[in-house]
DNA sequence: TCTTTATTGATAGTTTTACTATCTTAAATA
DNA sequence: TATTTAAGATAGTAAAACTATCAATAAAGA
């Protein structure tokens, strides 16, 4: 049995730990199949109750609204992409080398451990994708940030500004350029396979493609003069 | 009297032309006032129409719903942008310069023509930086972008993908590079007033630093080697 | 084992949003 | 003057977004 990874997750964006029983489980495995299938607009608690088979009462138990779910699936996303970053780059000493690796961890779909947890990390990258800005794009940004609710997106970004730093200590724009990188990342991904004209990569639609361009894009900025 | 500038809009976005009435016009100035103040999750076409007078069936017969005006607002904006730039980078040779330029008028504050027309640039700049993606990010991306919708963001990112190869013809990513520039002028401008800790400018907020950033990334970018 | 507590299921209800329909009046146009 | 057309007035529906209550059950503690 694999050991079970567990992302700590801020307390005020649910009102019952969802990881704490079977319900709550089923609530975050079938918003994310739901949410990625129908997108988050016409997701609703009403059907995310009919498809597992409990009450809207029931999701309402765990989470307030669907805002609250989404930030807490963003939030969840962006506290593995730090661990899997922190895992990858572990042992790497050169800092060009490291960010390298960062880039295409971001600009790659996720392979899913379909044994270790109820979540499907492929999908969730694709809700961070089409969806993942809206969970700050709106008038409560202030309140949710005062709770919190975007530290583990902050945090990942803090990771990659130090990575920046570490390539070239006299970079300017060491926080701006990483979260360049990452909005950027999903960004050329959701342009290339729906508004496929808006980026140089609609023939092959490879995302080897975006990481190329995300690393030329860096490393012209790092390059010390 | 100055010579009122009209912005050609694709006629699959309204049921009634908003030009063509006072009403129209009405429900146009008073979305962008409302939709600023309070965001497009909370605004409804029942608050519009009790802010101008009218019913909510009056505004149903312009557009169809809240959507088709979000995206109506963003091919508005991206048209009054593209004459802008073109208006200001009319008489300018150097490829650099006219570049220059363009990344300014993106990351600048507009000043408000009051005189010109009932549509206030200043307040649909800031909902173009908070709501623009979110006419873009749905699960109908496809029909909409098949109707034609995102067109003038488009012819944007175009006009600024030719300038990029003006400056180097040998750069691989002019459109990304594009795209990068006109979405990060605005997601820098929001994180430094809504999340400052990911920018680099969070002491000054000055949307000078902003510019300088862009500059820096391109021009690293498009520097031959 | 008995009792308490916590979790879920079942049911019902409210308010708001998002829309549709119809009818009337006023104004513009032919 | 007849006739399109826009707009106001009113009403209504369906679904979304919640809140409240009570019973059933299972787990945990005494």
């Amino acid at each position: 049995m694999k050991p079970q990874l567990q992302i700590s997750m801020n307390e005020a964006l649910y009102l019952r730990n969802p990881e704490s029983s079977d319900l709550g489980k089923s609530i975050i495995k079938h918003s994310v199949e739901m949410i990625y299938a129908q997108g988050i607009e016409t997701f609703t608690f009403k059907k995310l109750a009919a498809e597992i088979g409990t009450t809207e009462a029931g999701i309402y138990r765990y989470f307030e609204n669907k805002h609250k779910l989404l930030v807490y699936l963003t939030a969840w996303y962006w506290g593995w992409l730090e661990f899997q970053i922190s895992f990858h780059t572990n042992n790497i000493t050169d800092p060009i080398v490291k960010l390298k690796r960062v880039i295409k961890l971001l600009a790659s779909t996720v392979e899913d451990d379909e044994q270790t947890h109820h979540i499907n990390e492929s999908l969730l990258h694709q809700i961070i994708i089409a969806e993942g800005s809206k969970a700050y794009l709106t008038k409560q940004v202030g309140e949710d940030n005062k709770q919190q609710f975007f530290q583990p997106y902050k945090v990942l970004c803090a990771v990659i500004g130090n990575m920046i730093k570490e390539v070239n200590l006299k970079y300017k724009y060491p926080k701006s350029l990483a979260t360049t990188i990452v909005e950027m990342a999903h960004f050329q991904n959701f342009f290339m396979n729906n508004l496929p004209s808006l980026t140089d990569f609609s023939k092959t639609k490879e995302e080897s493609e975006i990481i190329a361009f995300l690393n030329d894009l860096v490393f012209s900025s790092l390059k010390k003069k």
